[in-house]
DNA sequence: TGAAATAATGAATCTCTATTCATTGTTTGA
DNA sequence: TCAAACAATGAATAGAGATTCATTATTTCA
């Protein structure tokens, strides 16, 4: 009358997570918040409707979860792009390359957090602000220090960090929508560039290709 | 047994319209569309809620007018600054300007258009979404004629267009959701510079003030 | 193997809100 | 002033979909 899960149990426990997960980014991804119902992603995920509540609390947080995981992977990866980066400029570029990594990497994951997120809970659509908002809270510090040092012009970092994360947003957006830029690591390179120079560095001559 | 409208009803019923009009902009603006009821807005505008009804197909056909408002606001704005303007770089700078002087003199409109809209019904996302592509398009119209002319340094247009759109983007995005900047055509001069910068165009010293 | 414990199921419930329409109020013109 | 036409109203309807829970299936271990 002890019943203790097996690990073929707990592995299967965890499979089922895992296949809701996916299904849920899948719909989300596809069909937004509003357009995804817990019965299609039972359906997508192979489970009863009912099941889905043993493993999430509700539909917001299923969501919400999805949102969080996407915000952590691209801040761990901008943070780590960082950490082997030198000077300031270094650490810009490092960020802007890291974030278009990361994004290209998980599309899917990508799509719920910056086309469909902003349409759900408005708490969530909260998340992804305040996500932009770190990233421009970083670049607004590196672009300080670098006033400081003489390497920037005097400017308004506030507005430049802005500006630059908004670079960012509108590329990207323009990748998950209509896959331009068909390859977003690529388009890094202009963006770049675009970037480096709105803030003030003296650019090399931006040669189109190699 | 001849029924006709007198002037007087005709204007009681503009205004009554246009009370609906604005109830919808206010709560829109505030709520969101899925978090905004016909209720709301009836109740706000001081009408039934049958009354809706009579003036607007549905709560779809609402949110679309009010988007479609806006949208023709913005870019009617632009397209009459540029008719005054000379060369390339003087029609991308007064593209800047009147954008955010609309935007800054119309914030609901904006809070609907830019924040609101694309958690309403996907064809109302793929409004606002078309505005920002139609912009970058007259950009990057303008980048390639001033890259033909030897104005501008060699780039792919199709980014530094998007680029540029994003920046906006975001800086509206801020002013809109924590007020910062403030001053959204204070900020304005920042923000020219930074993307005149991007694009390679050369440009005086930015002072911090006049 | 079988009784106890855990997991999964999906029909039924519950809630919410867009839309309708029978009723009531207002305007018109003779 | 009054009957016909128009306009406004909001309670009732309808439909969608999130969540629950009584029932069934699976797993454990003596």
């Amino acid at each position: 009358m002890v019943y203790r899960r097996t690990k073929k149990v707990d592995q299967k426990l965890e499979a089922r997570l895992q296949a809701i997960m996916q299904a849920a980014r899948d719909e989300f991804a596809r069909n937004g918040f509003y357009g995804t119902s817990i019965k299609d992603i039972a359906r997508r995920a192979g489970v009863g409707v009912g099941t889905i509540y043993l493993y999430l609390r509700n539909k917001d947080a299923l969501f919400a979860a999805l949102v969080n995981e996407a915000y952590e992977m691209v801040l761990d990866r901008i943070a780590r792009a960082r950490k082997n980066a030198g000077s300031g400029r270094q650490k810009l570029q490092a960020s802007m390359e890291a974030a278009l990594a990361v994004l290209q990497e998980n599309r899917d994951l990508a799509r719920v957090m910056l086309v469909q997120s902003p349409a759900g809970h408005p708490a969530v659509a909260e998340q992804l602000y305040d996500l932009l908002h770190r990233l421009a809270k970083l670049v607004e510090e590196d672009v300080e220090e670098e006033i400081a040092r003489g390497e920037l012009p005097p400017q308004d970092a506030r507005i430049a960090s802005l500006a630059f994360v908004g670079t960012f947003y509108q590329v990207v957006m323009g990748w998950l929508k209509e896959g331009v830029p068909a390859d977003l690591t690529a388009a890094g390179k202009e963006l770049v560039a675009y970037n480096l120079r709105g803030l003030g560095y003296r650019v090399e001559g931006v040669k189109e290709d190699g």
